[in-house]
RNA sequence: GCCAACGUAGCUCAGCGGUAGAGCACUUCCUUGGUAAGGAAGAGGUCGUGGGUUCAAUCCCCAUCGUAGGCUCCA
């Protein structure tokens, strides 16, 4: 028998008989890669583990660590979730069932219209568990596309046969284990047998293909482990990212509310989230006035007209709130869902010289945008809220520069709260689908290709969305991911060569001659409140020092020391600290409880010691005790601590 | 908007076909206590809302609103 040439990814080539197996060149390495080996990578191709390779190959065996590994194994898992339904649900139709960012999913559609419950998730569960003690075998097998046919058509299961529509004879496989069979590419595992912890984690429904006209299948979510201690550890690592959650460390801390009676996606904020955001806001237009914008104020409504002619209501008037009319004329009013058409209408408000170019129009403008019930979410989807907005009018030959100027105060303001995994999504309209899009062309290339180029030479670490532009123009948004591993977008950059041109905003130029400026829309939180949101998981409620509603707490030990502890939080206050005086009738234990509790980062605890001494006891929120400082101390330590902001 | 789930005191939650309970918070009193919960008493709910079934509904059914999970959408 001839042999073949193996090239491991260390360089290393290994002779094997003609039609090893991954499995096998894993077991001539050590039997612990052997049992660990989930599938290989043959020349850039995943196989499974168990296929015979034929030819010379690139060999790359994959495990648990590695993302593919991960992958197959939870492939492999839909399969096992699908045997389980199938035997206890015989008669089920199955979707799709692939890995997802963790775990994976199975679209069923059960039969008789029966539905499922948490409930019954226990004796899935138990069922998949068993079924994968069985260790049964993935087993590949090539299929004609009539017999696939014949195999689906019998089975009744039509989201198959769909499925099969799309493919090309000759390339079909099948995989079976146990007694479950599927439609299915592959690769697999080698055994059920690996499958040690399985937990479904929810069901939703979902539509076939995406689809709101088709039907509704009911999706069910699952994750599983190779180690009982993994599906322990992911539990847990959930139960801690709830702990984060802006929702409820929102009502915690008293940040905000939502009031049934005012409106669900509206949020009401508090007077201690209101500070927060007051001081966010005060940050960011610090830094604008440094980068040159100005300020400008627009109503919450503004003519429906105003919209028709940004194309806004072309495009979302029958999904956004409807016209308020005035009760004598009838006249039309739109909520306002952009603040854009109102800065065009101020730059259309004089005739404009090239000279007075850029000009940065900035306002932190609320606006109203109708969002589908199911969509909504605590502070990061909401109904109304407040962006802060800017708009730069500027020559096509500024875009660059401008462009770069922005970038650099998005990352201003991220690296300024400790975001540092954050990804820059470009995103460019579909190549398929032009209609969506208003505009020309020339101008969108022109676009796009100003953004690919800059954030290219800022060294942003990017990824290239499809499809994802505004219709308007491309975009840059700035992703990061919420306590929940979700990603959410914050700031975001927006080339627009449309707006300019339906407003018929001009310039004159040197030539003399009327030009059209382009506009660049950019907001580097994005919207407050979400970026309050996901600002308050990131830090798990315990804001950074110069955005602290409370910064400090002082403590008086008992009854005695309120005089001086009310001397000491009057100085504080002169000295733009923020914070309150705790003069409860309660022991310090628990004034002191308190405080950890609510993350006040300063604790002054004040008693006979440091009345005497004319001193405070200094306790730093989740550190202790830092023992006594005069207050002076303190307070240049403090101010030293809040200096950049 | 769609699918399945949930809605009980300010908060977190228990309960159940015979008109409600705990802990924390709150109020009052006692206590004046030195680095993460001192003690006692009290007050607080037409069980989201509207219908229906029933002798009787917080509990069962329907609708509606809201919340959380997902799907679709997102200027």
């Amino acid at each position: 028998m001839s042999n073949i040439k193996i090239t491991l990814p260390d360089g290393t080539i290994r002779e094997y008989p003609k039609g090893t197996t991954s499995i096998q060149i894993a077991q001539s390495i050590s039997e612990g890669l052997m049992r660990n080996v989930l599938a290989a990578k043959v020349n850039g191709e995943i196989w499974d583990a168990n296929r015979p390779i034929e030819n010379d190959a690139n060999v790359q065996l994959l495990t648990w660590k590695d993302t593919e590994g991960k992958n197959t194994f939870w492939h492999s898992s839909a399969h096992l979730l699908a045997e389980a339904i199938e035997s206890i649900y015989p008669k089920t139709k199955f979707g799709i069932g692939p890995a997802i960012e963790t775990g994976f999913y199975y679209d069923i559609e059960l039969p008789e219209g029966k539905m499922l419950s948490q409930d019954d998730f226990i004796e899935i569960e138990k069922k998949m568990l068993e079924l994968a003690r069985t260790k049964s075998e993935y087993i590949r097998k090539s299929v004609s596309k009539n017999d696939a046919i014949s195999y689906f058509t019998e089975k009744g299961d039509n989201y198959k046969l769909e499925l099969l529509e799309g493919l090309e004879d000759g390339k079909i496989t099948f995989y079976t284990q146990g007694n479950f069979t599927d439609l299915c590419r592959g690769p697999h595992i080698p055994n059920t047998g690996f499958i040690k912890a399985v937990k479904i984690m929810n069901l939703a429904g979902a539509y076939w293909r995406g689809d709101v006209t088709r039907k509704q299948l009911t999706r069910l979510y699952a994750v599983t482990f190779p180690q009982d201690k993994e599906l322990k550890e992911y539990l847990v690592l959930l139960e801690e990212a709830k702990k984060r959650d802006h929702r409820k460390l929102g009502k915690e801390l008293e940040l905000f509310t939502f009031s049934e009676k005012v409106g669900a996606g509206l949020p009401l904020w508090l007077p201690k989230g209101t500070l927060l955001r007051e001081r966010l806001e005060q940050f960011l237009r610090k830094a604008q006035v440094k980068a040159g914008y100005l300020p400008v104020i627009t109503p919450h409504i503004g003519s429906k007209k105003l919209y028709i002619t940004s194309g806004h209501w072309e495009k979302y008037g029958k999904d956004s709130f409807q016209p308020i009319h005035t009760p004598e004329e009838g006249e039309e009013f739109m909520l306002k869902p952009m603040n854009c058409p109102h800065h065009c209408e101020i730059y259309a408000s004089k005739p404009r010289s090239y000279k007075e170019l850029p000009l940065r129009l900035a306002e932190f403008g609320t606006v109203y945008r109708y969002e589908q019930s199911g969509e909504l979410h605590g502070l990061t989807r909401v109904r109304g809220f407040t962006q802060d907005d800017a708009h730069i009018f500027c020559r096509p030959d500024q875009v660059k520069d401008e462009f770069g100027k922005v970038i650099d105060l998005v990352l201003l303001v991220f690296k300024s709260l400790g975001f540092e995994d954050y990804t820059a999504q470009i995103s460019l309209r579909d190549p398929e689908n032009k209609t969506k899009y208003f505009g020309e062309d020339e101008d969108w290339e022109k676009a796009e290709s100003a953004i690919v180029e800059i954030a290219k030479e800022k060294g942003l670490r990017t990824v290239t969305e499809l499809g994802e532009s505004a219709f308007y123009g491309p975009k840059l948004d700035f992703m990061v991911k919420d306590a929940l591993g979700r990603k959410w977008q914050l700031g975001t950059v927006q080339l627009d060569y449309q707006l300019p041109d339906r407003f018929k905003l001009e310039y004159v130029g040197s030539d003399n001659k009327q030009h059209r400026p382009v506009m660049i829309h950019r907001a580097p939180f994005g919207s407050l409140e979400r970026f309050i949101a996901v600002l308050t998981e990131h830090c798990a409620g315990n804001f950074p020092l110069w955005l602290a509603p409370d910064q400090i707490a002082v403590l008086p030990v008992s009854e005695k020391y309120h005089e001086y502890a009310k001397s000491i939080h009057t100085i504080l206050e002169e000295a733009d600290i923020r914070g309150f005086l705790d003069e409860r009738d309660e022991k310090i234990q628990r004034k002191i409880r308190d405080a950890e509790v609510k993350k006040i980062p300063f604790m002054l605890i004040v008693g006979e010691k440091e009345e005497e001494s004319n001193t405070i006891s200094v306790r730093e929120h989740g550190q202790g005790d830092k023992g006594a400082s005069s207050l002076e101390d303190f307070i240049k330590m403090f101010q030293e601590k809040i200096k950049i902001h």
